[in-house]
DNA sequence: TCTGGGGTCCTAGGACCC
DNA sequence: TCTGGGGTCCTAGGACCC
């Protein structure tokens, strides 16, 4: 029997959900209908664009591009701030309304969601009625409006929610994939990017539709597993279930883009001290440690290198991170004008699954106690407010801005 | 024009073992 | 002296997504 599945996308999410805190906040302009978007601080060197009205959309504004772009294409373009604890609120909102669909609901970000409806249809309901009544409760209920794609499987789903925009439902089944998919260009299938796009126009791949009627041996054999699930995907053909179960982050990461290129190895060590502790504190908050932990830097010409360890035992210590990264940066540096630092864990273990072997280094109970009381203060107080690090990682940040604006 | 931050997954080469 | 094939683990880098 085929699946019955929606994919639900929020439209222009971020800006929408500034939108509608603008209006509760009492202002009167909808920042909705005029050219604005959200974006980063310029001055942080945090500058692209991460939503888009319609307005600006008009004027080829894209997300992802620098704001100074989007200024040259819309002269009058409004800029606005993010807020990410609100967005969390509201994608909570846009989750409870849709559970009351089914409880196979896979949040694949802040602002989708695949749902799983088969066998939650009453006989006189079809999954496209589902989907229009979705729409409109969001809609009335949460003051912001959604696409919905209606298809058998979630690829199919997710593609159709990216038809036309805002407010709007489409279907994508088997009999629609030649008239509704086909004829796109292959820069809109899913999982085709910036890079490959180049390499397909070349060997002639310049629709969905060329890809799909493209030799399945021949993508593989060229393009390795990548070329499979392109071709796939061109053709209809994704078995995967909408994945509704809670599953443990696979890796925990925390970076971030200086306001300036920084040489000096020491700011950059108290700038690990306080991503070690973000990166720490999000591990233990998951009950999970790292076995694996990674640095990587970007510098002032856009290059990435990066350099990483497996740990003889798994840790989530901010002082073991910060030990390990440091060594780790120590090498990597080389006197590099660095714009970007992280640091990343990963091949994660959880705290209670966790096995000790004989040859494993004895944990640190001592460092343990100290960071767990550390814990408990940040929950109760917040996190800025306690770590020391998060606080010179604020000020740090503030200093280069006063050094800036002298 | 000057390019965020959070992730997942894959690949390729080298070390090492049998 | 010149040399195998298979497997696993580790590391660096990169593609893609939102």
């Amino acid at each position: 029997m085929e699946r019955q599945i929606l994919h639900v996308d929020v439209n222009n999410a971020f800006l929408s959900w500034t939108a509608i805190d603008k209006l509760n906040n009492g202002e009167t302009l909808d920042i909705r209908t005029i050219p604005a978007i959200i974006g980063g601080d310029e001055s942080m060197r945090h500058g692209v664009v991460l939503a888009k009205s319609m307005k600006a959309k008009e004027f080829g504004i894209k997300t992802g591009e620098p704001i100074l772009m989007a200024r040259k294409k819309c002269t009058n373009l409004q800029v606005f701030k993010g807020n990410y604890s609100s967005y969390k609120k509201h994608s909570d909102d846009l989750y409870q309304i849709l559970l009351e669909y089914t409880d196979k609901i896979e949040r694949f970000s802040i602002d989708e969601c695949f749902m799983d409806l088969t066998n939650y249809l009453l006989p006189n309901d079809s999954l496209l009625n589902k989907a229009y009544e979705i729409k409109k409760r969001i809609k009335s209920e949460l003051g912001f409006t959604v696409n919905v794609g209606v298809a058998n499987n979630k690829l199919l789903a997710k593609m159709a929610s990216d038809f036309s925009k805002p407010d709007k439902v489409h279907t994508l089944y088997k009999n629609e994939i030649p008239t509704k998919m086909w004829t796109l260009p292959i820069s809109e299938l899913f999982m085709v990017g910036r890079k490959s796009v180049p390499k397909l126009e070349q060997i002639g791949i310049k629709t969905i539709g060329d890809m799909a009627k493209q030799n399945e041996e021949f993508l593989i054999k060229r393009f390795g597993k990548h070329g499979k699930i392109m071709w796939e995907y061109a053709n209809g053909i994704d078995e995967s279930e909408v994945a509704y179960k809670y599953e443990q982050p696979k890796c925990i990461g925390n970076s971030i883009t200086l306001p300036e290129d920084v040489f000096n190895l020491q700011k950059l060590n108290e700038i690990l001290l306080a991503l070690s502790e973000q990166v720490a504190f999000r591990l233990r908050k998951h009950n999970l440690k790292a076995n694996v932990l990674t640095v990587q830097i970007r510098t002032k010409d856009f290059i990435n290198y990066s350099h990483q360890k497996k740990l003889n035992s798994p840790t989530n210590l901010t002082k073991e991170i910060y030990d390990v990264s440091k060594e780790l940066l120590k090498n990597l540096h080389q006197n590099r004008g660095i714009r970007l630092i992280g640091i990343q864990s990963s091949k994660l273990v959880s705290e209670d699954e966790m096995q000790l072997s004989i040859f494993d280094k004895k944990v640190d109970e001592k460092q343990e106690k100290i960071e767990k009381v550390i814990d408990d203060l940040k929950n109760k107080f917040g996190y800025e407010k306690i770590t020391r690090a998060g606080e010179m990682k604020v000020n740090y940040m503030l200093n280069i801005r006063d050094e800036k604006e002298k």
